[in-house]
DNA sequence: CGGGATCCGCGACGATACTG
DNA sequence: CAGTATCGTCGCGGATCCCG
C-alpha cells in the first residue's frame, strides 16, 4: 500500500487539501481544462485575483507538477499554462464539487441568514 | 436556474470553496459520514487540531447547516454531531477528492523534490 | 467532558507601482 | 504582455489557561 491516509496528521496527504484550500488553485485547474491558457486569458476568466498572486499559485502548481509553462520568445511575449495528466486527472472530483456548489450555495445562505 | 457561477467573483459560490478551503472541515464532514461522533471523538480520529480551531469548525459548519449539534444533559456532558442531509451530499464529491489525494500525494511530493 | 477566553505569530492575500 | 518589487493588513490557526 503507497497511499496516504488524510486522517494521519503526519502524512503528506493533508499536502493536497492544502493545496485545494488553495483560494484560487481550484479555479485556476477548472480554467485550463478547456484547453491551455495565457498569463491575462486566466486573469480575465478569474475575477478578482491579483498578477502577484496568480503568478504564485501558478508557480506552486507547476512545482507540484500540475501544470506546465511555456514561454514563447515572440515579441510581445507569450506565455501559456497547460494542465499536465496529474492535473488534468484532478479536475473530474474538483469539478464535481464545484457542481455541488453550484448547486447547493443558496441552501447554505438561506441557513446562514436563518441564524442570522 | 437558480445555480452559482464560481467564476463570478462576485458570485456566493466562492463561500463554498472557501469551506472546502478550510483546514478542517472537509476532515470533518469525511469522519462523520460513519455516524455522529462526540467532540473527544473528532478530536482523537482528526489529528492535530485543537480544540480552539475544532470548535470553531463546528460551529461555521452547523451555522451553513452542513451538520447539527446535539447536546444531553448528562454527567460527564455528551455532546453529539450529526451530519444534515446536506451535510451528507457534500461526501460523495468530497470523498472523490480524498481518494484522488491518497493517490497520488506521492507524484506530488516527488515533484515537488525534482525541483529542489 | 466540552468547551470558552485570551494572546499572538505568521503567512496568505491584496494594492500599487514599476519593468524586460 | 507577463510578470516583479514593495509594502501593508488581516484573520486563521496554534498555544495556553481556565471554567461549568
Amino acid at each position: 500500500m503507497d497511499t496516504g491516509d488524510v486522517f494521519d496528521p503526519n502524512c503528506p496527504t493533508r499536502v493536497v487539501l492544502d493545496r485545494i484550500g488553495d483560494k484560487w488553485s481550484v479555479l485556476v485547474l477548472l480554467s485550463l481544462d478547456d484547453g491551455p491558457l495565457r498569463f491575462t486569458e486566466l486573469r480575465t476568466r478569474i475575477g478578482g485575483v491579483t498578477p502577484k498572486v496568480l503568478t504564485q499559485t501558478l508557480r506552486s502548481m507547476e512545482l507540484d507538477g500540475l501544470l506546465t509553462r511555456e514561454v514563447f520568445a515572440e515579441v510581445p511575449p507569450r506565455v501559456e499554462y497547460t494542465l499536465t495528466d496529474l492535473g488534468r486527472s484532478l479536475h473530474a472530483p474538483l469539478s464535481a464539487v464545484a457542481a455541488w456548489a453550484e448547486q447547493n450555495v443558496n441552501k447554505i445562505l438561506s441557513y446562514r441568514e436563518k441564524s442570522a
